[in-house]
DNA sequence: CACAGACATTGACATCCGTCGATGTCTCGT
DNA sequence: ACGAGACATCGACGGATGTCAATGTCTGTG
């Protein structure tokens, strides 16, 4: 397993500044394109935005594959990056697996992104 | 070309609302998607830094090769989709091509992430 | 006008990534 | 205990991506 998956985004966010504040050192700036390339791909924010409007602000798999129209394990991967990078958590409830938000991971790299 | 080269990341923005406020735009995914591919990259992220750093917030190629340590084609290619994605512009003066930042590019998509 | 230098473009290559079908694992109801 | 159903994992495949060497284009200089 590569390093990076053991790196979810709050440890990202609290390394260090905002990306134009500072010269970003090579490995920080390694660990936030890992974060960014987990949000880099359509079907994976459809996902967050879906489970985020979600009753409940959560949502099991089988709430999400129809409506993306994607198959039903090429949607567990895109949850299982997204659990990795540490912007949504799982929680196995019985038969069905519920995905949420993580609080603030969001946030965390909208704040390395912006300027002001 | 694809349709996306011709939508930087103001378009983007102007578009939608913030990602987690309600579902999102499978084409609205898209796009927001490839504005986060053209950052998505330890490469690219460390020239945003470095130009927005460097004394008058703008550098040539040849500021950036060295400590990159990249070769300068490769060096160009980022460029190119950094300004392609509209996060930096480039303004040819003479036998150097300065690059800078473009204004509220990397806030734009801040914004589309924040949750707050 | 030729030459040197800064940068862009091209072509090739290895690797990564998104996708799916097939299969495995676990839980619940009968 | 068995079967059904929800989800994860595996293996494979095609397309996208990062990188470089080689080459092209343009600008300023001797």
């Amino acid at each position: 397993m590569p390093v990076a998956e053991l790196l979810p985004v709050i440890d990202v966010t609290a390394c260090c500044a905002p990306l134009t504040r500072e010269t970003i050192e090579p490995s920080n700036a390694e660990d936030l394109a890992h974060s960014l390339k987990a949000l880099a791909d359509p079907a994976r924010l459809r996902l967050i935005s879906m489970v985020a409007s979600h009753e409940g602000a959560e949502a099991c798999v089988c709430d999400l594959t129809e409506p993306l129209g994607l198959s039903q394990p090429t949607v567990s991967h895109h949850l299982k990056v997204l659990v990795d990078a540490g912007f949504l958590s799982r929680d196995k409830r019985g038969v069905w697996a519920y995905y949420s938000l993580v609080p603030g991971a969001l946030d965390s790299v909208a704040h390395l992104l912006a300027t002001v």
